[in-house]
DNA sequence: ACCTGAACACCGTTCAAGT
DNA sequence: ACCTGAACACCGTTCAAGT
């Protein structure tokens, strides 16, 4: 069958799943789709692009919000969909670099990441600060993700496991969303 | 004069400054020091380590927090140093990255990141919760100086200048601060 | 002890030419 | 329209051999 953007993504997305940012090199998707390395430029425009795709197609994934939330809950469906965000990404390797790539590039491409925005406008943040704080919610989860992937990989390196393992990590994950959380309680009662 | 460590070192952290990680690789470097690029690894392991020394030399110029902070002090004292971390990074190209790396592959490493730790344990937060928000921190500044440099690629590529500016960022990092001291401080009140 | 020379196994991207 | 072949200008790392 014909090469087609949507193979091309989502055999990258297989690759990066199974091996990691280093092996997801244009030449070793060439050599997946049984094609010469110029061939996946006509499908798409650069490595960078591809990556943005990639990026799209891991967050897809995750549930979507359901529509209308009222103020009183936007606050606990944000913290939900945070933590589902973390979730979806933690389990694949160098999934914080490709997202962070995408997120800096171009803020609205990630549909997950607008609801979060969203979700933040409706709890009461004043609009100034709606992208200061979805910026910081999505460091957190994006950070809190690369350290996952990091003590795998350090565990992995240990002989046996007195390393923290995941679980540790998302508790870390759940008492910074938490500090967040309680912030933007903390700065409503405030200013009202 | 003999190659020696620190000239290598410090001669990545110029490249790095002038032309971001891009141009830094281990050929270029040993172009930069009149020198073949094997000569390189007989002083260094590997560019993953002449990184760590590299983030590890950015930081070493943030002026150190003064010793003996009072509980009553701690909390601004912990955002006066985030910030000055953020202001020593904004300015080179891919810091975020680089001492990303650094953080993540040893989070003890980075003398700044070790004394914005004891600021969190000083200001009344629980043992236990100490390493998930001084991470919570770290990525918020990290994230921070790389949606600056963004801004700054974007702005370059666009015509005179409607896009946000440095100064916007800032702003947005002064918010995200400001929330989760909000945030440590209503969990202090709660649980006492 | 410190460095050169040369190799090994790779990269992303472009583009004439083929079908 | 879609892909091959081949090139261009690079990578990180290793290691015998030189001084």
């Amino acid at each position: 069958m014909a090469l087609t953007r949507d193979h091309v993504v989502s055999t990258a997305v297989e690759l990066l799943r199974r091996y990691g940012l280093a092996d997801l090199s244009m030449r070793r998707l060439a050599r997946e789709l049984d094609v010469q390395p110029g061939a996946i430029y006509w499908h798409v425009a650069s490595k960078q692009e591809l990556l943005v795709e990639v990026a799209a197609a891991l967050l897809a994934e995750v549930p979507g919000v359901r529509e209308e939330v009222p103020q009183s809950e936007a606050l606990a469906a944000l913290a939900e969909l945070a933590t589902a965000v973390r979730a979806a990404l933690a389990p694949v390797p160098d999934a914080a670099d490709v997202v962070g790539m995408a997120y800096a590039a171009e803020r609205a491409s990630v549909t997950a990441l607008r609801e979060l925005r969203g979700l933040v406008g409706r709890a009461g943040v004043p609009a100034d600060s709606c992208d200061a704080v979805t910026d910081l919610l999505v460091h957190h989860i994006l950070g809190s993700v690369a350290l996952e992937q990091n003590e795998r990989l350090a565990q992995a390196g240990d002989a046996g496991g007195a390393g923290r393992d995941g679980a540790e990590v998302a508790r870390s994950f759940a008492v910074g969303l938490e500090v967040i959380v309680r912030g933007l309680v903390a700065a409503k009662v405030s200013s009202s």
